[in-house]
DNA sequence: AATTATTTGAAACGATTGTTTCAATATATA
DNA sequence: TATATATTGAAACAATCGTTTCAAATAATT
């Protein structure tokens, strides 16, 4: 019986984030977000709820879309400590060619809003365990299996690895050389060999 | 002949960069601005030109005062290797007392604005470089004295030293337990000694 | 005490904010 | 084909945005 959306919601969606991404939350006005969707204001509303609520299915589809990197990274790996670096390295593309500078979308949400609100706070919070989960697993692994050395307890250089990779993601925002962006990923694995 | 201004100068800027400071620039309004400084709209126009101009200037500040902490790390270290441990350590307590979660000022910055204004970008870029540059220094001295290793040149560790710190700093937005810092701040260290 | 240069307060500016309303439109089912 | 259900477009909502205006207030200088 119902009229059927005439839009695709995965583009619509995508076509959002890269707006919310670029200029921030409190930058993008639904405006913005109804030129570049090309939808109504009304069908945003109808579709997504609210600005708010849209932001953050946006940001689920972009840690969706890590995740997925991540994967990748597990599957292609030769051992864990290799997959760490694999890991980082999966971003390399994004952060050089990320020419207008946008950064990590997840990171920018952490800076901007992180302390603004409650639900995205307690969303960060916990893509961070789960991120710290990843790595802590993986060098558990290595640890067991010999690529990555016994100094330290898993979650002690899994907090460290964590630490570098925001970094990582911070430095590429301003740094686009990938030589150097290739040692800070060797150095910063250097750690835990 | 001039009648002189009533407020100190110094304070409304603190004033007003803590506003910035949790809201970010978008999330704050003049509004904002005038409740939190006490002085009226046109005060503020007529002694920090505009919104934008004020917000550089609470950077600048902030800047300042960041500043002011590494050199106090340069006085107090016996040798570079410990300027360096100081340097990350002398940002614990802003780091831990910082319950509204609002992290780093300047990182806050980077994010929302980095990409949306080019006089932001160019003093982002500066005081990168400026950091970068108290690093390498660092790095250079130790390795010349001993404490720091010289398997690779000082540029490249002080890039290192660079991503690690920035980490830091995002780390410790969700991250307040100040074991677990500590224990990121000794394995960063890890890879230069 | 008169003059002059500046700051201050209150009000208003047009533009834009996020959101809502509702009639018109469209389509899958009966 | 008629009906029911949903989406759509345009307009309007009150509220707030950053900024400007200008007369009143103020204080250092003459």
């Amino acid at each position: 019986m119902p009229r059927i959306e005439e839009f695709d919601r995965e583009t619509v969606l995508l076509k959002a984030m890269n707006v919310f991404w670029d200029k921030g939350y409190n930058g993008t006005s639904m405006q913005d977000l109804a030129e570049v969707t090309g939808l109504n204001r009304s069908s945003i509303y109808n579709s997504f709820g609210s600005k708010l609520e849209l932001y953050q299915e946006t940001l689920k589809h972009y840690q969706k879309n890590g995740n997925a990197r991540f994967q990748k990274a597990l599957v292609r790996a030769e051992n864990p400590l290799h997959a760490i670096r694999l890991i980082f390295e999966s971003f390399l593309p994004e952060i050089i060619g990320d020419d207008r500078g946008k950064g990590c979308f997840s990171m920018n949400c952490k800076a901007e809003m992180g302390n603004q609100n409650q639900d995205l706070k307690k969303w960060l919070l916990d893509t961070q365990e789960n991120t710290l989960d990843v790595f802590q697993d993986l060098i558990a692994d290595g640890q067991e299996q010999g690529t990555i050395n016994k100094k330290q307890d898993s979650k002690t250089y899994a907090y460290y690895i964590f630490n570098a990779f925001q970094g990582f993601r911070m430095t590429g925002i301003l740094i686009k050389d990938k030589k150097i962006l290739q040692q800070i990923i060797n150095n910063s694995i250097q750690v835990i060999t």
